[in-house]
RNA sequence: GCCGACGUGGCUCAGCUGGUAGAGCAGCUCACUCGUAAUGAGCAGGUCACCGGUUCAAGUCCGGUCGUCGGCUCCA
């Protein structure tokens, strides 16, 4: 038997995972929970037949949280048909942070279940069951569980393709599994049941709705208090809730994922949009304005009449059709249109900051996250074929930049044709190439997505991590050979012929309102200094030194640093404290020492006291920080 | 849109099995003039999301609508 580390041992045939690691050490014994033999995974009683390299899977392994999730589910949904012996059920997979299992339940489930449900998991796990693994053929097994009645699990064995299947026994509880599994419930030592949702049998919302529990399953108790808590964490940082404390934005009942920018929450969209400005002059961009409302002929000649409107808002001005646009192209391709263009303008970079509209379910509006109107940054750019790898690359470099600044990790995914595509396989073969080639020369790693692309062109997507490791699709580069072709867009070549150009639609934050509840919850709120709404608020000690703390913010605010005084008549503490809620970076102390030497006393938010400066060194360090856009904890 | 839960003053939440609403914070007024996370006292503030029904009586029960939340689905 062969080992990971390049160890050779002997062992007699037949000799079990179980024995293997007991061999090597007992506390191995106790953490093994399965192998891995030629990338297959096995219970731990599987005898091991002939020369193989064995991987032994431990309960702290990608795999081990697997098998110890999966038995996690099987508990779980033992227990519910222990309670509620009528349901039906469905699949019950681990994933990433846990499990969760379907169940078809006539009466539903609400999250008061849970805890009954957790209550006899306890006591599944206690009877110390040993969970076996029993094999069938497949008519076999069809005709186990059409008597059982459990319908999803016989149109689940239909659709496997192998001659037998496996499933998974404890006590009265069976289930079909590929397995494999803890040896005993007795092994399940930490979970957490978590809440209830609906969902559709295998996702498609023409089947029925089921009711999916939500779990999670650590080897220690203490591991699973850690993720609790983590979660907690995470929902203090909701940026709806924060959004809401530190009056950035709301949205009201008026205007459903219409979201409002407050003052301060267009602080911050003003520094993004200002950044954005910045960057794309020198990157060679201009930027238009088009309008929000097109008439129905531009739509219908761009395929968003016929491929895009069950997301489209619609109104009619003087009898004639109109379109809320929902992207921004068509509005670029008709300045692109209105003159000739010689090869020698190309490439022709446009941006804009484009507010569009989309009409998404209800159900899946979320603070700013996901919204019914938001501004992308949009550009295209209009190039030669030629130029089209270059080109491509050059957006690449400019959101990496953008990332960075941040301090955001990211993926790439590539997605390919939808089923709802307009133009040919063979340009869009073509187009998928070239975004494939200037990735890979790139030296990136990517995804890809099957089917995945918008209807006129494949697409490079970019994956933000937030603070909770959730990722976020914000930048996205597509190729578009079609929306030339289909509004006849041409350039001049140098042989004096006209030629058709190639398209790039590209985002970098995605949408801006996205990006600000993104960075909101990356950053808990405490927003690095050049975004932050508040950078410097002063706080005299008392009344008599309002005097100074006024004149202190005038010099700032020339500086062109955003500042307040509190001169309202509370103490001291009282002005700390809800300039530390609020995650003002600094926090500017005023008093008589203060006064007479032309200093503030600063506290940082994060560092606390930072001791007195003259007020031109705290001009000059902030400016500093905020030119730099550092991301810094002050 | 679908499944489930929820919807009480600006915010966070009480309000038992139906008997015409309560707290803390915020706000306002007054006193205190204060050195790094809450000074004290007083005042004001609610058609209990909306519409309809049951009842002598509805925040509380029933139905519908809207919205929010957790998911499914979709996507920036």
């Amino acid at each position: 038997m062969t080992f990971p580390d390049g160890s050779v041992r002997e062992y007699p045939k037949g000799v079990t995972i179980f024995d293997v690691a007991k061999s090597i050490g007992p506390r191995l014994a106790k953490a093994t929970v399965a192998g891995r033999i030629s990338d297959h995974l096995v219970d731990l009683d599987y005898p091991i037949d002939g020369d193989v390299s064995l991987i032994l899977v431990t309960e702290d392994s990608e795999d081990g949280f697997e098998i110890y999730r999966h038995t996690a589910a099987h508990i779980m949904a033992q227990a519910v048909k222990r309670l509620k012996p009528d349901v039906k059920l469905a699949i019950g997979p681990a994933i990433e942070d846990g499990f969760y299992y379907d169940f078809d339940i006539e009466e539903g489930l609400s999250s008061s279940d849970l805890t009954d449900i957790e209550a006899e998991m306890a006591n599944i796990i206690n009877e110390d069951l040993p969970i076996e693994r029993v094999e069938m053929t497949k008519d076999d097994a069809i005709k186990f569980f059409e008597d059982m009645g459990e319908d999803y699990k016989v149109e689940l064995i239909n659709g496997f393709l192998d001659k037998n299947v496996s499933f998974y026994r404890q006590g009265e509880f069976i289930d079909l599994c590929r397995g494999p599994h803890l040896q005993s419930t007795k092994r399940l030592k930490a979970f957490k049941l978590l809440n209830v949702a609906g969902a559709y049998w295998r996702g498609d919302s023409k089947r029925p709705m089921l009711q999916r529990i939500y779990g999670t399953a650590f080897p220690k108790k203490a591991e699973l208090d850690a993720y609790l808590n983590m979660l907690e964490e995470a929902a203090k940082r909701d940026h709806r809730v924060i959004g809401r404390s530190l009056d950035l934005f709301s949205i009201q009942e008026e205007g459903p994922g219409f979201p409002f920018f407050h003052p301060r929450g267009m602080v911050i969209r003003n520094e993004l949009e200002a950044f954005w400005r910045a960057e794309h002059i020198k990157e060679g961009y201009q930027e238009i304005k088009t309008p929000i409302i097109l008439n129905r002929g531009l739509w219908e000649n761009s395929g968003h009449w016929e491929k895009y409107r069950e997301n489209m808002y619609f109104t009619v001005i003087d009898e004639e059709d109109y379109a809320i646009k929902p992207m921004n192209c068509p509005g670029a391709i008709l300045l692109y249109k209105r003159k000739l263009h010689s090869y020698r303008e190309l490439p022709i970079r446009i941006g804009e900051l484009g507010l569009v509209h989309r009409h998404e379910l209800s159900g899946t509006l979320h603070g700013l996250m996901r919204v019914r109107c938001f501004t992308q940054d949009d550009a295209h750019i209009f190039m030669t074929p030629s130029q089209i790898k270059s080109e491509i690359q050059k957006v690449i470099d400019l959101v990496d930049r953008f990332y960075n600044i941040f301090g955001f990790e990211y993926h790439v995914e590539l997605s390919t044709r939808p089923e709802n595509a307009i133009g040919s396989y063979e340009v869009w073969e073509q187009a998928t190439t070239a975004l494939k080639e200037a990735v890979e020369e790139k030296g990136m790693d990517y995804i890809i997505n099957e089917g995945d692309g918008a209807f006129y062109g494949p697409k490079l997507d970019f994956h933000l991590k937030d603070c909770i490791g959730r990722t976020w699709q914000c930048g996205t580069i597509q190729l578009d050979f079609i929306m030339p072709e289909r509004f006849d867009l041409s350039y001049i070549g140098d042989d004096g012929e006209k030629h058709r150009p190639v398209m790039i639609h590209r985002v970098i934050f995605g949408s801006i309102e996205r990006f600000v509840a993104i960075l909101t919850e990356h950053f808990a709120g405490a927003f690095p200094l050049w975004l932050a709404p508040v950078q410097a608020r002063i706080i005299p000690v008392s009344a008599v030194n309002a005097d100074y703390a006024k004149d202190v913010e005038r010099r700032l605010a020339n500086a062109g640093i955003r500042v307040e005084s509190d001169l309202r008549n509370e103490k001291l503490g009282y002005k700390v404290r809800e300039a530390q809620l609020e995650k003002v970076p600094y926090m500017l102390v005023v008093g008589d020492k203060e006064a007479e030497s032309d200093e503030v006393s600063i506290r940082g938010r994060a560092k606390g006291d930072l001791g007195r400066v003259t007020v031109e060194q705290f001009i000059e360090n902030a400016l500093e920080e905020i030119q730099q856009k550092a991301v810094i904890t002050c």
